[in-house]
DNA sequence: CTGAAAGCGCTAACAC
DNA sequence: GTGTTAGCGCTTTCAG
């Protein structure tokens, strides 16, 4: 099938030494003569010998892959953390086997099954919706697992996000300071999940203090046009400030009020949860919470090394500190 | 490490079959009375066995994974391209590990090894710029490769784009159309690139065919604030009418025309030429054209899934269509 | 249709 | 320090 490689056993031969010495030098063992390492090195170079990491990974039981459960790779939320993820990876030589699940041929469990058949190192899973499939598949093997920019309900597995509480109790708290009381929730995805259930919380409660009546949660606006079009519905509901979980939605928010001839802020002020860059390239720039992906990315793949190695962890539910930046789409009195 | 796996063997002992049959049922090779298969079925079900890839890998010399090799996640342009590959890979049971180059920790033909090494069955290049050492490390392995959204110099390898040149010529008959005689071109990567070099061409050819001397081109505008900050030099420089290779620079420029007062199309009219959905959020929306991206990676991985299989491939060098948005920052008169 | 046996290329005790 | 020797878990001839 492939070209015909060089073999640890051809470098042994021509080296004049074992398989065993040859494994010693590829693996940097520091238990090789000088003389015969640089002999073996040579040999190495001269032959053009680069090791089969599968064989590697058959023998040693260790692959320096982890697999990425991701859900939608165009959406820059998961992209930027990603990318934090990839960087400590390469840092650690970690290859990485991404694997997408908002395509409904592939299911959390048998993503994360591929992924175990693989025999990767770890996993990192990262998506608002943790079903209970997955838990049940991450409880069963002894795989390590990290969850970034999400939790479980009952932290058993490590995790690195925000305060998603705190971070919209402020957002909130910004529009009531600039005088809106007709403050509204919109999310991207189902109330079945983790970071929703605690953002809905975090509204209830903010209403519920400020007397705010019991307000109006959108669920399931996703895309562009979900935002675009649930703009009537919030004139309809006199909404004049709302929380958007999903940037692109706030992005379909705005361009539908202006539209329509409204005037951001004035009449509606709109705060995205997530930082990425349309947020911010857009007119009026947006309001947002910017949470930090790569970050988030990058100290939950460190994480991961750790767990790999078995080193000991000391705080398994990292929470990194997120920024309130204000823009144009809120008044900011 | 992990937890301790049913192997075939196991399976092999409890179904009362050798190995060899067990993996035959695994492989749904048909030699195999229906009875055995049944009774090696229900084995396999009742202690969860699941074949280690990793050994298979070993024993066939096929991983089932194919390597990407992309320079930014978190540019669109790319994650588009990536999901058509990924979906394509999962309808034909392929893994994917992702290789990211932007960071300079890691080399074209370092990452190339490292996916060779992986014993990846094929790999995919995206990226403008296909440096040499690249392609000698792509000549000197037997493992199929496909371009996705780029080519060769010497059309060496099978790719996937499309007509470049001639978008770029329509894109500049618009412009000329709607009476702007100062045509730009901006670009996002040095002229060593094969793309590039074909949008070069077309420009030179298009600027002296309309005797419009010979015109600006503008090297190295990668991102939001170089677009942003080229936008005083496109004004010294009088033009009125600009093309450009990546939308979010495109959109600096766009904003740094609207903070200098300018009327855009009226002042200066802008097309990109890489209609990601930011390119239609802004306001004025872009004119764009639009790149099939989904369907040159998916194309890309159709093909890459032929190669490996050894078929016969008829056409490698592949060119999609493509559409010109006309939207708000050109006239279009 | 099924089994025996020889590897795939490498690592990891264990000797020496 | 270095070599010998078992495997890792599976596929794949080759017999029968």
């Amino acid at each position: 099938m492939r070209k015909q490689d060089i073999t640890i056993y051809d470098v042994a031969r021509e080296a004049k030494v074992s398989m065993a010495t040859v494994s010693r030098v590829v693996n940097g063992n520091t238990n090789v003569r000088k003389d015969t390492r640089d002999r073996v090195m040579e040999v190495i170079k001269r032959l053009h010998y680069q090791p089969n990491a599968v064989a590697q990974g058959l023998a040693s039981k260790r692959t320096t892959t982890v697999g990425l459960i991701v859900p939608d790779l165009t959406n820059l939320y998961f992209a930027e953390l990603s990318k934090g993820i990839d960087d400590i990876a390469l840092l650690y030589k970690y290859n990485i086997i991404i694997t997408s699940i908002e395509n409904r041929l592939m299911k959390e469990d048998q993503a994360i099954q591929s992924l175990l058949n693989k025999q990767v190192d770890g996993v990192i899973y990262m998506s608002d919706n943790l079903p209970d499939e997955a838990v049940e598949a991450f409880k069963r093997t002894a795989t390590p697992v990290v969850l970034a920019g999400t939790k479980d309900k009952h932290d058993e597995f490590p995790s690195v996000t925000i305060d998603y509480k705190k971070a919209d109790t402020e957002a909130l708290n910004l529009l009531y300071n600039d005088g809106k009381r007709n403050l509204a929730l919109v999310l991207d995805n189902s109330s079945t999940v983790v970071n929703t259930d605690n953002r809905i919380v975090a509204y209830n409660k903010f209403m519920t203090e400020h007397n705010l009546g019991k307000g109006h949660i959108y669920n399931n606006i996703k895309d562009y046009s979900d935002g675009y079009n649930l703009f009537s519905q919030l004139m309809r509901d006199n909404i004049n400030g709302v929380i958007v979980t999903n940037d692109i939605t706030a992005v379909g928010i705005l361009n539908s009020a202006i539209d329509a001839g409204m005037n951001v802020p004035k009449d509606l002020e709109i705060i995205t949860t997530s930082a990425t860059q349309v947020a911010s390239v857009v007119r009026p720039a947006l309001t947002a919470i910017r949470q930090p992906l790569y970050d988030i990315g990058a100290v939950a793949m460190r994480l991961l090394t750790k767990m790999m190695n078995n080193e000991e962890i000391s705080d398994k539910q990292i929470e990194l500190p997120y920024e309130l930046l204000k823009k144009q789409s809120t008044t900011n009195e």
